[in-house]
DNA sequence: TTGACTTATATCCTAAAAGGATATAGATTA
DNA sequence: TAATCTATATCCTTTTAGGATATAAGTCAA
């Protein structure tokens, strides 16, 4: 095993955040989509590794649609089995602003977050006055 | 309930990475520290608002030292009640590290994220071409 | 010297979320 | 008509968060 995948496998007891919620919401404020859809292109945002497992995709978007998010309707015109078309309501455009106010903020503290390590480490690393 | 409080309060849906696992790491990357002390310490990093509830802490640093990131002995020296002091294990910094690493890949996606949010949002308000 | 407060750690319970497996079913095509 | 693809839905288990509460030692002032 690899230094470097020792590390991975040790810290994947802490909790990453895959932002699945603002991805969703995302994914629709550029337009109208459905499950499946979604499920392959909110890769792009690159919060999680590979696709989302589908029963999570479908049961944030029920979640969504419970709080007014999102709505959705059946689409049958077009090719292939039924889709269940989803569209950002207001509600939902309010929080995906929020999601990026909030990011924003998350930016800021990972940056110096990240600072901070590295000026501690150089410090530990290069003691110029011992 | 103002328009700003709506927002967050329906955004609340959606969890927050708080980061409590790197943020004790790095509390005591600094040096050798305890439950009480980190629990104030961490609010530094700015990944939740407030102070931690204590039990959440002391799960924390119990699991950190089940998986060999950190060791702990008693201090009964010193004024107050004993103290479980933690430091960090050499793994406990490669952990470290790693979290680091993914957090500046977390500052790109995020930070794509936004600007795509931005751009969609202006495209939609300011409509140059219609 | 005892009662209140501070420091410090530990345990317990509940609700929510993740992760993954599996079921259902229509449409397409070989 | 069987296999495959598209698409959604449901179920179950484990993990985590969040919060409440308990325990106890040390400090300090009346």
């Amino acid at each position: 095993m690899s230094e470097r995948t020792k590390r991975e496998s040790r810290s994947g007891q802490g909790r990453r955040e895959r932002y699945v919620q603002p991805s969703l919401l995302m994914g629709l404020f550029r337009g109208p989509s459905y499950g499946y859809e979604l499920i392959k292109s909110i890769q792009e945002f690159g919060f999680m590794k590979g696709q989302a497992p589908p029963g999570m995709i479908y049961r944030h978007l029920r979640q969504l649609e419970e709080n007014g998010l999102v709505s959705s309707s059946w689409e049958t015109e077009g090719v292939g089995p039924a889709k269940r078309v989803y569209r950002l309501t207001p509600e939902g455009e309010e929080v995906l602003a929020a999601w990026v106010d909030h990011m924003e903020k998350q930016v800021e503290n990972l940056t110096s977050f990240i600072k901070h390590f590295r000026s501690v480490h150089k410090a530990r690393t290069k003691p110029s006055a011992s």
